[in-house]
DNA sequence: GTCTATATACGGATAGAC
DNA sequence: GTCTATCCGTATATAGAC
């Protein structure tokens, strides 16, 4: 008689249903407001085999936080480091890059954000790339721009603090956004899309502004 | 025999001392990560005060973030509809208005967008100022501008984010860039000075780019 | 109005059957 | 491995003394 499977067989893909839940509760509540029931129903497992696989809410969204970073981080600390191209080429590949990332996962860098805020500073600490940014080639590259035009030198923050504002900012104000422009997601989707060729223009005329 | 005051007569102040404690409170951390014993900690007192005078933690909530809205949008409403003022005025009178009052509350505009994510955009509904922002003077003067210079037009909604992200970004993001760019609060304030001048030039820039 | 003590609800976690 | 039932800490809220 063959195996009719009437009961509970253990499903191989558990771990990773209630891993990719966790990521989307994680990201769109953050740590506080999300509950371990929320992560079981988007799941669709018992509430019990979390604890049964990672052991306890923390644990999760410490493993969660880690690969969110990590994933964040990496594709970004290849273009800057990058020897073979221009400051141009790099502001673009950044804009295309970032933005096409945040279509794909627009609630990242809010929560990144937050959860640099109230777990406090200790968070940051933990990124290899960030503390490394100012050494870059990328900001070598911007000293020289400025050195060779000879334009009043600013702290290179700015330009970080600008590229990333034009970038990021749209994303995190997103439902603001779209309800000030009366905007589907889908338009506004097509406003960053823009953006992308948008931002290395506005980018190089504020290097050379005045 | 005088009244010594040895027993507790009513204070007069506890009301509010609690609604500055609760804006303190929900500002930093957010509703959801916001404790009632936080708040009256803060406030130095009782916990059942908190109740007594203001219903519920949901109440208390709703009051603060009422008064957050009005008065961050409030300023901002007559600088963007004065007939008297240029558009070259109002970006920098926007850039110096927002700069000061972020330094002085810098966990406001982080406050305001987390809620808005949670407590879902129905809280948006309720900025009468959001949506009028593209039928503002402010907007009028910008079209004005773009066909007096005979440039590609584009949709407002990218002045608006360009403006608010160079102005607005660096705040939200205060915790990683002063990691970053190892700076004490106090040059981070500096630099968020510089940026008062630094963004009117930079918008003009942009406005004509390319 | 202010306090202490307590009720009530909720969320994270585990024991133990299957 | 998966489920049900339950425990326990914590947080909001209230009852009632002063």
């Amino acid at each position: 008689m063959p195996d009719l499977k009437v009961k509970k067989t253990a499903d191989p893909n558990t771990e990773a249903k209630i891993k990719t839940a966790a990521r989307t509760i994680f990201h769109t509540k953050g740590f506080a407001a999300a509950r371990t029931r929320d992560i079981a129903e988007e799941a669709q497992i018992n509430l019990a085999l979390l604890n049964y696989y990672f052991g306890s809410k923390e644990k999760l969204f410490q493993l969660i936080m880690f690969e969110t970073l990590s994933e964040f981080f990496k594709n970004m600390g290849a273009v800057f480091n990058d020897e073979t191209t221009t400051l141009e080429n790099k502001i673009q590949l950044i804009a295309e890059k970032y933005i096409d990332m945040l279509i794909a996962e627009p609630e990242i860098p809010f929560f990144i954000m937050g959860e640099i805020r109230s777990h406090g500073p200790e968070l940051v600490e933990k990124l290899p790339s960030a503390n490394a940014i100012l050494q870059s080639v990328f900001f070598k590259q911007y000293k020289e721009a400025i050195n060779k035009r000879k334009i009043t030198e600013l702290n290179p923050l700015h330009f970080l603090m600008n590229i990333m504002g034009l970038v990021v900012f749209p994303f995190v104000n997103s439902t603001m956004l779209k309800k000030v422009g009366k905007l589907k997601d889908k338009q506004f989707n097509m406003l960053m899309e823009e953006r992308k060729k948008l931002i290395p223009i506005w980018m190089n005329a504020m290097l050379y502004a005045k």
